[in-house]
RNA sequence: GCGGGUGUAGUUCAAUGGUAGAACGAAAGCUUCCCAAGCUUUAGGCGAGGGUUCGAUUCCCUUCACCCGCUCCA
């Protein structure tokens, strides 16, 4: 599928238009026209049914280890800025990065590591002193500058690695004046490390200053953990709940690009699931296959839709197992696929940083308190106990977290992929011609049916008006008498409306109308009494 | 952020240093008994800002946006 002609049909159509477009756009920022908000509420309503809801916490769901509790939260995007210190968000979303002038490639001034060499048996007194950049291992440092060292070697003799590594933030003007850039070899050509905000940066207070500075979230999964005890106390919820949430979050994308797949301002559907931590790997694999069937069932395609697993080496410091939901969208190459949702194991990590502070990751793999170099914490937790006590076992744990987080845009996005068809249907005259229908699944279809009288006379808009006022008590739908049918017709294919329902001559006499299916262009006759619930069968 | 490309009507595209045309779409009317039909009519555009020029949609610069590649992507 061409992605320009879904762009294009989105536009047309009114699924997507680009924010502010009249003043030329802005790089990162979707609006949902009149179709658009439609379904990206159907798709929301329907995850916030299936998993909060219509979830039945007195039966064991299939799959599922234990019966257990769903609830929901609402949380506002502006929070205390110390959210973001004890989460890790604000040392990794806030980076100095430093840039190659020569050949503009951009590093992380604490990843882009500084090997020092001397050559001591060089005859030269002023010897060569340079600061190999890189990142990675020592080795693959080295690698990766051999054709320079080798001609150093040659002229000066062989070289010895001083100890340790140093970041590029940390050198002094000598230190970055020798450093030699990873990507094409020049010596001293970086810049200096330069802020890098993929926080929303704000300033609450009308009169505030800086040091008044909040964020705009960059997910909606901290204002879960920040309430779990409000939660806990007032909803007498007990282990195993989920919290979900779904709203808005931020973040200042370096390259927003491919359509919504990454905006700045994106919407998360997020689910904090709470359990013991002996049962927390089975709560994982249960809600990893969850979230694979929601898609699944809402139409992704078997080939398009992958879960991945991630492997060891792969996985956030915190966390003991993630996989990844993932679509291949048209407009990434082939045999590449695109986030949908993740699902981590996160462990204690989340509750115990809000309790203690920012934790990080010691020698032997465990997670500790990060110090700054006073040896005092970095980031100071709130204090407060967020363990929870089980009556029933009377045991007292921190508890374990499965995190679901999806993308309501990235959802959106692919089911609109998906949905996009193009078919050869004949006209009037029997000659094929290509028609582009959206078969978007009826639960989140924008509208649920269209009504027409076949003509504007003998009393079919009559008719028709009646079906319609009956159907909308219930259903978006819509109401059209406009031109001739089969244009009509047309025009809910674009829109993805799965049923149009037409009152004809026959009408006239045996109270039927004709309803019409999508994607088959099969109709049958019902009684215009039984529309509602033919209707309602059909799109649950 | 870098390199390349592209910005003309709602969409897809033309033409042009002398203020723009088509197709489809949209709207109104007539006609029409089932899949973008026909006839009549109407509305609607040079991404933004500078500069060169008597005059710029066209040439130049800046900027914004989109596409492709690189980079990035807790």
């Amino acid at each position: 599928m061409d992605m320009e002609k879904l762009v294009s049909l989105c536009k047309r159509r009114g699924f997507l238009f680009q924010s502010s477009e009249i003043y030329g756009g802005l790089n990162g920022f979707w609006d949902y026209g009149p179709l658009g908000v439609e379904l990206k509420r159907n798709i929301k309503d329907a995850w916030w049914r299936d998993m909060v809801t219509a979830h039945d916490e007195m039966s064991v769901t299939p799959g599922a280890p234990a019966t257990y509790e769903m609830t929901g939260l609402d949380c506002t995007i502006i929070m205390h800025p110390q959210v973001w210190k004890c989460s890790g968000h604000y040392d990794l979303f806030c980076d100095m990065m430093v840039d190659c002038k020569d050949c503009k490639s951009r590093f992380r001034a604490d990843h882009l590591l500084a090997i020092e060499l001397q050559f001591p048996n060089s005859k030269e007194t002023d010897a060569p002193h340079v600061l190999l950049g890189g990142t990675g291992e020592k080795e693959e440092i080295i690698e990766r500058h051999k054709k320079k060292l080798k001609k150093l070697v040659r002229v000066h003799g062989d070289y010895l690695t001083l100890s340790g590594f140093m970041t590029y933030g940390q050198l002094n003007e000598d230190g970055r004046k020798k450093f030699i850039c990873p990507e094409c070899g020049q010596q001293g050509n970086m810049t200096e490390p330069r802020e890098f905000n993929l926080m929303f940066k704000t300033i609450v207070g009308a009169m505030g200053t800086e040091n008044d500075a909040a964020f705009l979230r960059p997910e909606t999964a901290q204002g879960i953990f920040v309430n779990f005890k409000n939660v806990v106390d007032s909803t007498r919820v007990r282990i195993p709940f989920g919290i979900a949430q779904v709203g808005k979050s931020f973040r200042n994308e370096i390259t927003p690009r491919n359509f919504t797949f990454r905006s700045r301002e994106f919407e998360q559907m997020e689910i904090e699931f709470f359990c013991h931590p002996d049962s927390s790997r089975d709560w994982y694999e249960y809600w990893r296959d969850r979230r694979m069937r929601w898609y699944t069932e809402l139409g992704l395609s078997g080939d398009r839709l992958i879960l991945r697993e991630h492997a060891e080496d792969e996985l956030s410091h915190y966390s003991c197992g993630t996989a990844d939901i993932e679509y291949a969208f048209p407009f990434l190459t082939e045999g590449e696929f695109g986030e949908l949702e993740g699902i981590a194991h996160r462990g204690d990590f989340d509750l115990r940083s809000h309790m203690e502070g920012k934790l990080v990751k010691n020698e032997e793999g465990c997670l500790v308190l990060e110090t700054g170099p006073d040896g005092k914490p970095k980031y100071k937790g709130s204090g407060r106990d967020l363990t929870y006590r089980d009556d029933q076992a009377k045991e007292r744990f921190t508890p374990h977290v499965i995190e679901p987080s999806a993308g309501a845009d990235r959802a959106t996005l692919a089911f609109l992929c998906e949905a996009y068809t193009e078919d050869e249907q004949p006209n009037d005259k029997g000659q094929m011609q290509t028609r582009v229908v959206m078969k978007l699944h009826p639960r989140i279809a924008p509208i649920k049916a269209a009504v027409f009288p076949l003509v504007k006379k003998d009393g079919m808009p009559e008719i028709a008006q009646g079906i319609y006022r009956d159907l909308k008590k219930r259903f978006n739908v819509f109401y059209d008498e406009k031109g001739a049918v089969g244009r009509r017709y047309r025009r809910q294919d674009e829109a993805g409306t799965p049923y149009c329902i037409t009152v004809d001559g026959q009408t006239l006499d045996d109270q039927t109308v004709t309803v019409r299916d999508r994607d088959t262009l099969e109709q049958w006759r019902v009684n215009v009494a039984d529309v509602v619930e033919e209707i309602a069968g059909r799109v649950g």
